[in-house]
DNA sequence: CTTGGGATGGTCT
DNA sequence: GACCATCCCAAGG
């Protein structure tokens, strides 16, 4: 299974928001591997979203979604939480990332029990804070490279799915004609 | 099952 | 000094 190509991030972002969904992310952690398959994602753009962190200006927080296409966007929100986010965008744009809201587990749930001190399978990995708690991904991991099978990367999963469900963006309150909330549900 | 409040800190105004 | 792309638990139906 080898990542995703670099090509795969760089067109525009909505399209990969939806593309994202089925694929499987990967965490490897010394001997150790976490996957599992996207269900849930977000587009944040630029200059046409107000609701991005892109949306005012580049910061030192904010540049990852500036820069080269498939790497880790990681920010730290709410005092407690990270969001894990791939930067996306078309050529064309200055700035764009995908959040990656929500994973179904396969690999490693024992791990990812341990590291979110809950036992309960159902809810393990189906938030953006959860997901990062499951998986151990925090500022180390911001920047990082998704295409190269290291530490963090995204590879095929599941066939393409047949129905995507489009809504608005959780907890956003600006841009809300803009249905940028892709999901599916998995049938197990 | 749903609801409401508390925890907690980096970032931008 | 307020804002947040959140989660969790306890309490109430």
């Amino acid at each position: 299974m080898n990542s995703l190509p670099r090509s795969f991030y760089a067109r525009d972002t909505i399209k990969v928001a939806k593309e994202l969904l089925g694929k499987q992310l990967v965490r490897k952690i010394g001997k150790s591997r976490i996957s599992g398959i996207i269900t849930e994602t977000e587009a944040y753009r630029h200059k046409d979203d107000p609701a991005s962190h892109a949306f005012r200006k580049k910061t030192e927080r904010t540049k990852a979604m500036f820069e080269e296409v498939g790497r880790a966007y990681v920010y730290f929100t709410y005092g407690m939480h990270f969001c894990f986010n791939v930067v996306a965008k078309d050529p064309k744009v200055d700035a764009g990332a995908v959040l990656i809201r929500a994973i179904h587990p396969e690999k490693g749930i024992e791990i990812m029990k341990k590291n979110r001190g809950k036992s309960d399978e159902k809810s393990l990995t189906d938030g953006p804070a959860k997901l990062t708690q499951a998986l151990d991904i925090s500022k180390k991991q911001y920047g990082i490279d998704l295409t190269r099978n290291l530490e963090l990367f995204i590879t095929d999963g599941i066939e393409k799915p047949q129905k995507i469900i489009a809504s608005t963006r959780i907890g956003v309150n600006t841009a809300t004609d803009n249905l940028w909330n892709f999901k599916i549900f998995l049938n197990m």
